[in-house]
DNA sequence: TTAATATTGTACCGAACGGTCTATTAGTAT
DNA sequence: ATACTAATAGACCGTTCGGTACAATATTAA
């Protein structure tokens, strides 16, 4: 793996755990080994680089996940897969690892003008692509039904995290029926 | 109002709007005019402290305002106040200020112990009182309808934060009939 | 008035922050 | 070999971080 891979990838584990503004340069050339020349010969622009990079990876990584679980699947069922996706994460982190995008989308989104905007173009495209899988499911009203998951989904990732259950994907679960009529 | 409640007050809208990370004291300092030595006279133990007084008062606002809107009110009219809370405040903000306890909640959850059990220990004594509200109302399975509405609610309020819309919040008013079923 | 306490105002601390600069080493193409 | 670029390695910069120390000033109680 090349060096701006091994940075950008703990840099992703890291906003996702913590967030921005907790998390440091220092610490990710620390854990990466990597020295800070070679950081900012890889990114320019520094820290918002690096991260801009990191939250992309991430959506990458999601939208991919995200195929794979729903690819052949009715609509109900690939929305379930995408919700345990979200809890074997969350549970296997230790809790620790919730929404890729949350933690920063919310610390920036008045700041950081260029990650903030890269988060909201993050969160369209998970609402685009749930569309479309809906969509070519002919569910009636894909788009709301689509920003309906997925606000529930944030939701059931957050208060997951908080309280170290998991029982909110089930809630979640429960009720897709409802959802999909 | 004296020194201890406009540094509260003024910390606890930084953490609503930027996180804890995000928010040095400093900047608190500057903004209230209050100087160090009251600061540290008033929250010995520094940041931390403030910051827990901090949530302290947003979570006894939000009760307020909880208790206020649905006083009298039906279980569904009950819970389309809190939305509309939630909206107006969000709007209001210039879509700065969502769920007061969301952003510390998330960048703190494994680092700041006694600031982490307090953000779930808010959320929790939310969902004590929504469920106790719908008993009232005798909603069954009060307490798992309760869930549910809160985390439609907190993903209403991210995305509705993250893309400056709000129209999440009607969508989760769309379907409040059903969720009381 | 006096003594005790509560609060304020600042100077200062070491550590960490993000970022710059430059020298050196690896690669690569000619 | 030579020249050019990519990448690495850190020393160093000014600033800000949260926190401490301590004197000065109000405030209250006796």
């Amino acid at each position: 793996m090349t060096t701006k891979e091994r940075l950008t990838e703990v840099m992703a584990g890291k906003l996702r755990s913590k967030g921005y503004y907790a998390t440091g340069i220092r610490e990710i050339l620390k854990e990466t080994g990597v020295p800070k020349g070679s950081m900012y010969h890889h990114f320019p622009d520094g820290k918002q680089d690096l991260a801009c990079d990191a939250l992309r990876k991430s959506n990458e990584e999601m939208l991919e996940k995200f195929r794979a679980a729903m690819s052949g699947r009715s609509a109900q069922d690939g929305l379930i897969a995408i919700v345990e996706v979200s809890r074997n994460e969350l549970i296997q982190s230790g809790y620790e690892e919730g929404c890729p995008i949350a933690t920063v989308a919310l610390e920036v989104s008045h700041s950081e003008e260029t990650l903030s905007a890269l988060t909201a173009q993050i969160y369209q495209g998970w609402e685009d692509g749930l569309t479309s899988f809906l969509e070519k499911r002919a569910i009636h009203g894909a788009r709301s039904k689509a920003q309906h998951f997925l606000m529930r989904l944030e939701g059931a990732i957050i208060l997951g995290k908080v309280h170290r259950k998991d029982k909110y994907f089930d809630l979640l679960i429960d009720d897709l029926t409802d959802l999909l009529n």
